[in-house]
DNA sequence: CAGGTCAATTTGTGATCACATTTCGAATGA
DNA sequence: TCATTCGAAATGTGATCACAAATTGACCTG
């Protein structure tokens, strides 16, 4: 079936609550945002409107704002004959993703540091702790949201209305990628900075937070090299 | 009145032409980009869908998904309360979206430099007279509209589906706040460093390139600082 | 069994409508 | 003169519909 959304969200709730102003296109913009991100949706596949709309349990009409949207951020495609995918991915495209992350983030988790308090800090560890049980058990969608998680935690501390866009459009773009990939090669090789980003944060070290969200994007991009062989 | 666009744009040429596949909506977002590029659009001012409809002599559902697009490229703002306005300037939104630009548009000059021939040097040299002529004759409409051909023929060579919208995305950020300073302040002060870019791609010189389109942004930069006061 | 043909289905597009909310403006009051 | 109130107008939202283009799949032909 192509309805990857049904399994995790019920077409509606019918709890009598009366819907408010723009929440059905809010919900759906959540649901789809999230389901790209944790990989749900898989490159290349055609999605359609009806069929998110039954699955979501609205009409076709929120749909449309939600893909219009997703589309100017490149993280859905729309063909010239209309046909709505999810882009599929090229060595050079995932490339030059990585290479715009690795201009952005550090940059962005630096202007994070001063915002990040230590409660902040034990959040990122409760989150980082998650993220290893994840990546023994190989729950790749499990990973792909607490990594997530992980990242933008720090990322939205820095409060940048500019930066946060930019880079939350590259994460939608290189995701559902990033999915086939652990399906392909599992989860154990996953190895990643976060423990010494934690670090940075609580010493309030604004470089050497730059320089472990530089090394975690760095190693990624190895993991993907090693999976390229 | 509320419609700087219908002076441009004709409501709708009845050459009987039939309306081909999303072609209404290619439409409406080359009119409204172009309008924004060029500060046709003031900060703060709401946008109606039916105001914009009527303008362009379409529905207002074409407009509604365009709007949505520029959404969320952050180029319009839609308010908890669904009111749509080009968004306000801040000063610290400035700094970061001309960091943001510092970061990555030399970085895609340079991708650009091989793919750019002599033929594209004899262009450039064209658009930056016109720019010089644009300047001395005070027209800040043509001034941005030429400025903004001028970065873009380099970028576009770069041919980057990453690095592009994202460029794009802050160039329609910051041309309608730009607009107001040049009505302000006038462009008999705007200087660039477009002659140095010209040389450099004509040399072949990658890294002159990136220093040439850095140089112009910080003039840019420069000329706000300026003004500010 | 492979390749082409054509009709039925599916798809995105644009328009129109009903509706709740918000905004605006004139009338009213102190 | 200024603030308030209240009704009319305007606005975004979501749904539905008609339509043309594209896709699909069964059927036929060789």
């Amino acid at each position: 079936m192509n309805d990857p959304l049904a399994k995790t969200i019920p077409p509606d709730v019918g709890d009598g609550t009366p819907p408010q102003r723009g929440s059905a296109r809010e919900r759906v913009e959540r649901t789809i945002r999230h389901a790209l991100l944790t990989g749900r949706f898989v490159p290349g596949r055609p999605v359609t409107l009806r069929g998110l709309a039954q699955d979501l349990g609205v009409s076709p009409m929120p749909i449309r704002e939600v893909i219009r949207s997703l589309a100017a951020e490149n993280a859905l495609d729309i063909r010239p004959n209309g046909r709505i995918e999810v882009p599929r991915m090229t060595p050079a495209r995932l490339v030059e993703i990585m290479r715009a992350r690795e201009m952005l983030e550090p940059e962005l988790a630096a202007m994070a540091t001063g915002n990040l308090s230590r409660a902040d800090a034990k959040d990122l560890t409760r989150i980082d702790d998650a993220i290893d049980r994840s990546i023994e058990s190989g729950d790749a969608e499990a990973y792909m949201r607490l990594n997530h998680d992980f990242h933008f935690r720090i990322y939205r501390a820095a409060e940048s209305k500019v930066f946060l866009p930019l880079v939350e459009s590259l994460w939608l773009q290189f995701a559902p990628f990033m999915r086939i990939v652990y399906g392909r090669v599992g989860t154990a090789a996953l190895e990643d900075h976060h423990k010494d980003a934690i670090a940075a944060i609580i010493a309030g070290d604004r470089q050497a937070l730059k320089a472990a969200i530089a090394a975690d994007i760095g190693a990624g991009m190895h993991l993907l090299q090693e999976a390229g062989d």
